[in-house]
This record gives C-alpha cells, sequence and structure tokens, in this order.
DNA sequence: TGACTGACAGATATTGAAATCTGTCAGCGC
DNA sequence: GCGCTGACAGATTTCAATATCTGTCAGTCA
C-alpha cells in the first residue's frame, strides 16, 4: 500500500478546494489546509510562498475547469455564427449552472477570482482570442463581414458580460433569462453578419 | 430674512448628501443628518419613515439627475441611429466621468443603488423605455429593422451594461476604453440596421 | 541532503462589555 | 392642534484585550 502519499501542489490545492467547501472563504486558514492534510502549515509555504498564491492558484483552477468545454467549441468544424452562439451559450450556461447549483460555492470562487485579478485577465484573454478564432472562421466563409476580428471579438464578450459576469448572477434568477439572451444573441449575430449584395 | 427654514424632505435629502459626503456611508447616521440640520433625529422621521427609506431617497435623486440629460435625447428629433448612439455615449460617459471625479462619492452612491433595488428597477425600466422608443423612431424612419422593439431595447441596455453598470467601474480606467466602447456601439447598431434590398 | 517540523514575531481576527444608534412616543410650547 | 423634543428599549457598533493566524527559519530526522 501507498500509505505515506507525497505532498505535491495538486494534493494541496485539492484539500484547499475541500477545506473552502467546509469552512467558507473567511475561515478556511492555511493552519487548516495543513491539518487536513496532517502536515505542519510550514510545509504548505514550501509549496505556496503566501496564501494569496494559493488562493490564486485556486482561483486558477476553478477558472480552466469552467472554461475547458470551450476549447473544444472554438477548435470544432462547422458553420461559424451557429459555433459562436453554441461557444457563448456554453459559457454562460456553465457559470449559470455553477451559480444555482452550489451559490455559497460560487460566492467563494467569485471573490478568489477578484482577488487573483491577473489570473482573470489572462482567462479573459484566452476567452476573447477564442471568440476571435471562431469569428474569424467566420470571415473566411463569407458569413461574417468584420472590420476587425479582434475588436469585434472583445466587443461580443464584452456585450455578454451582464450573461457570465459573477457580479450580475443575482439577476440571472429571472424566469425570462432565456429569451432575453436570445435577444442579445440574435442581436449580435445580427451585427456580425455579411450583408447580402 | 427668513431665518428660520422649514424642514422639507427636500432639505433633509441635501443636508444628508453633504453628510454622506464628509462621513462616508458606513459613519453617516440619522443622529448625524439631525445635527447638521439642528432638529433632533425624531424630526428627521417625521418626514422619513425609516434610515432605509431616506437612503432610498438619496439613491432616487442621485439616480434621476444622472438620467436627466438623457431624457432630452430620447424626445429629440434627428436621424434614430445618430440618437441612439449619442444616448448611449451619454449615459456611459455620465457615469464614467462621475468615478473618475469623485470614487468615493461614487462607491458611496452604488452602495445606496445596491441596497434600494426596487428604485434601481424602476430606473432601469425607465431607461430601456427610452431606448425603445429610439428605436421604434428608427423603425419607422427605416433606418432599423427589428422583430421586437422592446426586447431589441433591453439588449442594447444589457449589451453596455460593462460600461455603466458601476460593478465594472474599476475597468474604465483601461486607456483603450473609448476605442473599445466605439466597437461595442458600431457592432450593435449594425445588428440594428435595416438590410438594403 | 532535503523534506518536514515547530517555535516565534508581527499581523489579523475574535470577543464581550460599553457606547452609540434606530425607531417610538408621551409630552412641551408656539 | 401641530411640529418638535428628548428619554427610552432594543439593536447595532466600537474598542481594547485576547486569541489565532501568517510567514520565517533554525533545527530534526530519514
Amino acid at each position: 500500500m501507498n500509505e505515506v502519499v507525497v505532498l505535491t501542489p495538486e494534493r494541496i490545492l485539492e484539500v484547499t478546494e475541500d477545506v473552502l467547501r467546509r469552512f467558507g472563504l473567511a475561515k478556511a486558514t492555511v493552519v487548516d489546509v495543513a491539518r487536513a492534510l496532517d502536515v505542519s502549515h510550514g510545509s504548505v509555504y514550501r509549496h505556496f510562498p503566501s496564501k494569496a498564491s494559493l488562493r490564486e492558484a485556486v482561483a486558477k483552477r476553478w477558472l480552466a475547469r469552467v472554461s475547458a468545454p470551450l476549447d473544444e467549441i472554438s477548435e470544432d468544424k462547422g458553420p461559424a455564427p451557429a459555433r459562436l452562439e453554441r461557444w457563448l451559450r456554453t459559457l454562460c450556461f456553465a457559470k449559470q449552472k455553477k451559480v444555482s447549483e452550489d451559490p455559497e460555492m460560487f460566492m467563494t470562487y467569485m471573490t478568489l477570482a477578484r482577488e487573483a485579478c491577473s489570473v482573470v485577465k489572462a482567462y479573459k484573454e484566452g476567452l476573447v482570442d477564442q471568440i476571435a478564432a471562431i469569428i474569424s472562421d467566420g470571415v473566411k466563409e463569407g458569413a461574417f463581414d468584420v472590420a476587425d476580428v479582434k475588436a469585434s471579438a472583445r466587443a461580443i464578450y464584452e456585450a455578454t458580460i451582464r450573461y457570465q459576469h459573477p457580479a450580475h448572477a443575482d439577476e440571472w434568477k429571472d424566469p425570462d433569462l432565456a429569451v432575453r439572451f436570445d435577444a442579445l444573441l440574435a442581436l449580435l449575430l445580427r451585427g456580425l453578419e455579411a450583408r447580402k449584395r
């Protein structure tokens, strides 16, 4: 039996998520994490230079999990407009599902993300790049007509903020949410669309 | 001389804003407001049933001041697309100016507004109605082609959230803000635009 | 040697007693 | 009578003493 499990960053992150779930963001301490790992808290500092960096790593892992299904869609084949719509729906739906399934944990991750703003910035840039890739495909297909792919991608990203940014999570309970989101998507896709001539 | 000024709700609101400015949201008490008015705090309760309602009234006044210049634009004459663009620019610029000129007071009003959510809801609905009025004019002019005016108005409002919602105020420092906002506006107007046939 | 411990200093959080605030209302004075 | 006051109960906030946590590091043990 492999009774003594080695202390790895990955294992620390897993246990940290667990501690965050059980104690909540405000109460979870490095000492709690160390206790759950059955090591001294000094050992945790061997792998993460500070509590802030540990939290940042947790935020990064969470964001990566949220955006994982999007990578596939952006690299898929098929008509760009439908693909962009699917990508945006997947992103927003993933966030909305997370908040409805476990609001406390969502709030925890949201606060973590707010603290780790450099990580969030990189995450956002990654998302905009994926949108840009789909729009670029659409331009090649002749389905889209845009002056500046990157700028359009950013505009699309920003226009959907209300449906994916945690700051607006309390408005996602609206029963008309889906209808409103459909209207927004239709407007945005129409804005990218190449005009018949 | 009219030395004894009567105690009116309006005067209480003015002084309350002053107290909020000097003490900050967390420290400002009804007793402070009464002291500044040189009356007992019981007198304040004669005009506002609770501290919450006083704060709500302050929030309402502030929102009304922000949206005042918009009323004119929505009732103006002239081509709807330019008018819609001007309306959106005015709204977002007003918010961005407020936060840059007096960030503390902006944060105060933002928190007040978060508490007084029914007031904010009414304010938002008023804004969407103004957008709807402009879009409706645009449809009559033949400049816009939309299936559902109200739904489109909401979509336009929601798409610009990032540039007007206080939750995103810390991103308004971006030097490219104007360029990005231009790109978003162009995309949205293109989405409303009637196609040549 | 190198992963881990545990004691330590300074920073931060908790706690409970005291102070202040909110909201009410009987009564004062114009 | 009407507008205001000021004392009051209960809720909330403050403050300072106490406890806990963060981050470091000399030392242990395999």
